[in-house]
Formats: C-alpha cells, sequence, structure tokens
RNA sequence: UCCUCAGUAGCUCAAUGGCAGAGCAUCCGGCUGUUAACCGGAGGGUUGUAGGUUCGAGUCCUACCUGAGGAGCCA
C-alpha cells in the first residue's frame, strides 16, 4: 500500500526527521487509550514511540497495532517527527505495519517490564537480553573489548591466541575441566600465560584475548565458570613496566565507555563521577603496607578478622583494602609462598615475589593479578619440582629459560569483572551474553 | 565442601495452625497524548518432593531436591 521507504534504524532515526522511512523490529511496549494507539518499537540500536490515530491509518493497520502481541516482528514505515514528549526526542507516525510473525497470546513474551527473580531471568537469557539494560551492558562489554584490542594493537603488541585445548594444568588440575582427547585426556585452557610467554620470546610484545575455563566451586558475585580474559606478556619487561601498562590499560578501557557509550551508561544508571577520575597514576601498596592497613582496620572494628603476615587476602579483605581508596588500588609483593610457581622472587626480599594484583574500587575485588616470570632454568625447575609438579609437562616452558632466557613480565585481567565494576553491576553474570557458573548452563 | 536464606497462579509476592489472595501478564469492555498509562470485568492453583505431628498443615517437625547470598579458592 506504501511506495518504498528508506530502510533506517532508531538510532539513526533522527538524522531523518520529516521523513518517511522504515525500520524493522520488535513490539516493545503498547499503550492505548480508544482511538489512540502509541506503539512502541524496539529494533536493537534503541526504542521509538509510534503514533496510531484511529482517524489517520488505515483501519487494517489500526487492527493489526490494537491486537499485537508484545515481542511479535513487525516491520513499520512511518514519518519522523521530532517531539518533546519522546524519551529519544523522536517520535514515528504510523502509516503501515507488516507482522512478520505474531506472538501467541495464550503464550505471551515472559519477561514483562516489572521484576522478576534473577532465576527466573537466567532461565530464560535468550529473551532476557532483548531488555534495554541488557542491551546496554552487552553493548558497553563490546566497547571494552575494543578498546581492550586497541590499546594494545596501537602499543605495538601482536595478538597471539593460546590453544583452548591443554595438555596438563598452568597451576594445578583440581579446578580444571577435563575433556576426552582422543585417546588422551585434556583440559580446558584455565589461563594462556604460560604460551604467550613463549610468544614472548618470538615476538617481544604480545597479547592474547580468549575464553578461559575453571572448575572452581565459587558461588559468588564475582565468579563464572567461562570468562573471558586478555593476557599481555612483554620480553624484558619488569613489575614496574607492567604496573604502569596496567594502569594506563584500565584507565584506557573506563574512558572510552565514557567517550562512546554515553547513553548506555544513563541507561544502566552508572555514577559516572566514580568513573571520571579513573586516571593514572593510580594508589601503589606493597603487600606489607596492605597487611598494616588490615591490622588497622581490624583495631578500629571495620574488620571482622585480624589479618596476619603471610597469608593471602580474602574478598573481605581486598574488599576494605580497596574501599580505602577511589581508583584501582596495585597491590605488590606478596609473599611467594601465597603465589603461583612462575613468580620471579624479589632480589631484595626472596620471601616476596614480583608481582601485582589490582584491585577495583566499590568491592569488586581483583581484576588484574600480574608478576615478573623467573627466569632463570634453574630456579624454575626448582619451583616446579617444590611445587610438585610433572617436570615433563614443563619441559618446554623450560626451554624458554634455556633458549636465550630474559626477564619478563605480563597480566590477566577478567573482562566480566571489569565491565561489572565499570557498569556498577551486582553480579558478573550479567556482563556476558550466556554466563556459565556452578549451577547454570542451560541457555 | 561449609554456613545462612528461600521455594504458593505465567511472573513478583501475601495469607495467627482454621474458606488460598493481591499486583503485573493474558483475554473482554471503556478512554484521542499515553510514558512501568488508567478504569471496569473474566479466566488462571496437586502451595518444590516424600514422610510425620494434629480434629485440621501453605504455616510445625524430618529428609531430600532446586535456587539465591556468603566463605574458602580465584580473574
Amino acid at each position: 500500500m506504501t511506495e518504498q521507504a528508506p530502510i533506517t534504524t532508531i538510532a539513526e532515526i533522527g538524522k531523518h526527521d520529516g521523513e518517511t522511512v522504515t525500520i524493522r523490529g520488535w513490539l516493545y511496549n503498547k499503550r492505548e487509550s480508544g482511538k489512540l494507539i502509541f506503539p512502541i518499537f524496539r529494533d536493537g540500536t534503541g526504542v521509538i514511540q509510534g503514533v496510531a490515530p484511529k482517524n489517520q491509518v488505515t483501519p487494517e493497520v489500526f487492527e493489526t497495532l490494537h491486537t499485537l502481541t508484545d515481542e511479535s516482528s513487525v516491520i513499520v514505515t512511518g514519518k519522523v517527527r521530532a517531539d518533546q514528549r519522546a524519551p529519544g526526542g523522536f517520535e514515528l507516525d504510523v502509516i503501515d505495519a507488516k507482522v512478520l510473525q505474531r506472538v501467541p497470546e495464550d503464550d505471551p513474551f515472559p519477561i514483562a517490564r516489572k521484576e522478576h527473580g534473577i532465576d527466573f531471568l537466567m532461565e530464560n537469557r535468550h529473551l532476557w537480553v532483548r531488555t534495554p539494560r541488557q542491551a546496554a551492558i552487552l553493548r558497553i562489554r563490546a566497547e571494552i573489548i575494543r578498546a581492550a584490542r586497541g590499546f594494545f594493537d596501537d602499543r605495538g603488541f601482536t595478538l597471539t591466541d593460546p590453544p583452548i585445548l591443554t595438555p596438563a594444568a598452568c597451576e594445578g588440575t583440581s579446578t580444571l575441566f577435563p575433556v576426552k582427547y582422543f585417546d588422551e585426556d585434556a583440559f580446558l585452557t584455565q589461563s594462556g600465560q604460560l604460551y604467550i610467554e613463549a610468544m614472548a620470546m618470538a615476538l617481544g610484545k604480545v597479547y592474547s584475548f580468549g575464553p578461559t575455563f575453571r572448575a572452581e566451586k565459587s558461588k559468588t558475585r564475582r565468579h563464572l565458570t567461562e570468562f573471558w580474559m586478555v593476557e599481555p606478556e612483554i620480553a624484558y619487561a619488569e613489575l614496574n613496566d607492567i604496573m604502569e601498562l596496567a594502569e594506563n590499560f584500565i584507565s584506557h578501557l573506563v574512558q572510552s565507555v565514557i567517550a562512546h557509550r554515553p547513553d548506555d551508561l544513563k541507561i544502566i544508571g552508572r555514577d559516572l563521577t566514580k568513573l571520571e577520575n579513573i586516571k593514572p597514576p593510580f594508589p601503589r601498596l606493597s603487600y606489607d603496607d596492605a597487611v598494616k592497613m588490615l591490622q588497622e582496620g581490624h583495631a578500629k572494628g571495620a574488620v571482622e578478622n585480624r589479618f596476619e603476615w603471610g597469608g593471602d587476602f580474602g574478598s573481605p579483605d581486598e574488599t576494605y583494602i580497596s574501599s580505602q581508596f577511589d581508583k584501582p588500588v596495585m597491590v605488590h609483593r606478596y609473599p611467594t609462598k601465597v603465589k603461583a610457581f612462575y613468580m620471579e622472587p624479589d632480589p631484595q626480599r626472596p620471601e616476596l615475589a614480583l608481582c601485582v594484583d589490582v584491585l577495583a574500587p566499590e568491592g569488586y575485588g581483583e581484576i588484574i593479578g600480574g608478576s615478573q616470570r623467573i627466569g632463570d632454568y634453574e630456579q624454575l625447575r626448582k619451583r616446579i619440582l617444590e611445587h610438585d609438579l610433572p617436570e615433563a609437562s614443563f619441559k618446554w616452558y623450560l626451554d624458554l629459560r634455556k633458549y636465550g632466557g630474559v626477564p619478563h613480565s605480563g597480566f590477566g585481567m577478567g573482562i566480566e569483572r571489569a565491565v561489572a565494576w565499570i557498569c556498577g553491576l551486582e553480579h558478573v553474570r550479567e556482563t556476558i551474553p550466556f554466563a556459565r557458573t556452578l549451577t547454570r548452563i542451560y541457555p
């Protein structure tokens, strides 16, 4: 019934003020007032309200809109009109609406615009992602990934992808997902680090970006069994070099989201004042000083248990430390005993490892863990044996110290924790399209 | 693995040990500027499962199942 109108998206519709256009999407919601219908359409780029007065559209179109059910797919043609009453600034005076598939009323779209429990939402994650808040979070995640890759690409790093199927553990097998690899046992990777160390010896500055898997029985707002990590590794870099890299990296991610996704930050209601000052330098805190801070906190009654030097921080400890700062805090030089076997000891104090954890503000915990790696063959071999690791499995890793070993350092950042912090979310399960947790692998 | 809490309509939740209810969603009717629209009406239930106590159990007890929050471990 209508001549061909140009197809556009809701995000771009402001460029067509006064013109007749076609958008292709879904019915998000509908309000009716007798002879006036306000259908609200979404198309993945945004939401726009349509207006259809009974005396200005054909009886067929009015009836179509009157009986249209939420989330039915629909192709709508209408005239774009700027209107101050519209949240997005524009409305669409509907001329025609073609329904591709109508949602049956006896089995309506299950996600209402009112409250739902988290179990119901996760069970319907494939539909939950259609809601504005979830879509905004996923767009911010995409921006963080884009910014992360751009950061390293622009600084001369080469992207090198480590394997996902691995023959042995990086740090022990208890938390690995086993898989059958023909007649052998293999595991899903829990970190690409050892592999990108090899790449750093070949290419100098490298990074990886990919999924990692941990079979930890962790049931908290900070844990997934499948999550994505970005891991830079640099030949000839020492601890201070990667600490500087880490603060520049995190600042770049935050500032990129502020610059490129302001509308999405607004949709999710993020407090921008907490993000705007995320710029280098970040506070640096030695493990020794962090312990003192925790002990003073205990004396003041702000920390429940008195922390003793030598242990690793628990989640409440990290939350307390990070709450003392309004930027991420870099805690460095933990006791060697509580850290991974491959970390270089501090030459000044061999009981400490040259490592750093970056703790995000607002209780989001550790988002980055990194270290300088052991550069000496004999020392690394000794540590592998001390940790009861099978030397044969690490032959190739030891080779890196046999054929031109150098000081080198790197870190890993969990994407989901970074997204959760930057978005100010309660739980990391909303930061990834389909979260895998201890109790969920559907849908 | 441990601790705490919760399972009642499609969803979110009420119901002193005594008739199982409301809001939202769906359907019908009304309304020409609604913004989670509003107003009137209708349909919708094996109260997670299995036992037990009791004249009587959604409610109390036991076990189990499922989920949530936290601890430990980690990013």
